[in-house]
DNA sequence: TATTGACATATTGTCTGACAATGTGTCAAT
DNA sequence: ATTGACACATTGTCAGACAATATGTCAATA
């Protein structure tokens, strides 16, 4: 199989169009610090005159970069340079999982790995800001009682708070693809779960073993409450062997 | 603060570009199955006259889907829609991440918990084709001796393959931005090792345990390799605390 | 003073129409 | 079976235009 007069010694040279290279050159001068996010973008025209290229050209390499979150719009007009933000930047990360029909199984264990990593994190860094942060959330989903919609958001809450806590920004951003694909089965969960269940005991339980900086007991309970999720999963009558959906786009 | 005359009842309508409108048609139709991947995407006048708008509009809206990897060209002409491949999907990540500057313990510490997790299924999961692949890289590791830059490439196949033992393809996702912004350390590390040093050791050990089906002892000796990571960073003047460099782009 | 209206200007979003470069398919010649 | 010649389709890029919308200025007004 190896043709050794058509294969060897030349490599394919790649005339990249001049849109893709356009938005390298781009992407390298946010990503050195020459353009620093917040700075709004020079104009389509001044860009075409630098490079010496037609607005179009531009425009279609600014289209490139703006689904990465690294441009976004100030104000409808004008193109700024943006700090991707965590939703965008695992954007492509999600679609790609979903693409590839990862299941709630898969999904389940890197978050079985990431959650408990994060309350043990948590112990170490607590704040008295994240502390009242996460007492108000308790309130709130003790107060939520049967009104799911209200139950769900506290519950993601509640993670969000512990990996805020945990202090650990890469760590906020790799969860994030889990949050959003997800989030579906959270629903699924919690609106069939029976009210006045074991979350808030969870939770609380949870809270207790951080703010005492129990590093042990937090992960513990973290891990008793993946194991009440993946129950849920298959008592919502999901296939935690089967890929997930994509109701979130 | 609260200005109830301009500031309430109505909510800020959106009007979207055209551009981003058509991207959104797309990728759903990508996401619900209308396209496959493999498929070739109808040609940029074809869109054009579906969607109503210029070819112009077209062109924009699919450098949108481009970046992300859901669409890439078959042979240079024709377009076609694609599975993302793991890069792709985890570019946006990565780069967010650096420009969050992150710091080194940031990544480290999720890699710590990722890469146990990721020896521990594999326990579970073993094959004998990917004992075989594992044994040779344990070979190539032995005989690359002060050969850096094999050496390096040695490691990086031998995490990738324990990832790929524990059959979890969002595992495998989740740790590529890993891979991409730790690459220089490695490198940086590796370059300054004592040829001969511990990697191999624990490699064979993790080797020899996830064959057994050891899960505790894999998970142990992968957080040795990791906890020498750790030495190694600093040993090589690198600033833990501090944020990672982006000589990958 | 603070708000409004009128107006010129700048910038983006979209359209039209064109051309060059490149890949595809066909068919005859070898 | 390979090559050459040719028509055709498709993408990449250009030039130039116009509409919609923000921005800034300045006078008029309450």
């Amino acid at each position: 199989m190896t043709d050794t007069l058509t294969g060897g010694k030349f490599q394919k040279l790649n005339r990249a169009p001049a849109y893709q290279a356009v938005s390298q050159k781009i992407r390298s001068a946010i990503l050195n610090g020459e353009l620093k996010a917040g700075e709004l973008l020079p104009t389509e025209m001044d860009l075409a005159e630098q490079f010496g290229v037609t607005r179009t050209t531009i425009r279609e390499a600014i289209r490139l970069l703006e689904y990465g979150g690294l441009i976004g719009r100030a104000d409808r007009k004008r193109l700024v340079v943006c700090l991707p933000s965590k939703e965008s930047a695992s954007n492509s990360l999600s679609t790609a999982m979903l693409m590839h029909e990862v299941t709630f199984k898969e999904l389940w264990q890197i978050a079985n790995g990431l959650e408990p990593l994060a309350a043990g994190l948590a112990c170490d860094s607590m704040t008295t800001e994240l502390k009242e942060k996460l007492a108000a959330n308790l309130e709130r989903t003790g107060a939520a009682k049967s009104d799911t919609k209200e139950l769900l958001e506290a519950e993601i809450e509640f993670h969000n708070l512990i990996a805020q806590a945990a202090h650990n920004n890469a760590l906020l951003m790799a969860r994030e693809p889990l949050n959003q694909l997800f989030y579906p089965a959270f629903k699924a969960v919690i609106e069939r779960m029976h009210p006045g269940g074991r979350i808030l005991d969870c939770h609380t339980r949870m809270f207790e073993a951080i703010c005492k900086g129990d590093k042990k007991t937090a992960e513990e309970w973290m891990q008793k409450h993946m194991a009440d999720f993946e129950r849920g999963i298959k008592m919502a009558g999901l296939d935690f062997n089967g890929p997930i959906d994509h109701q979130n786009l």
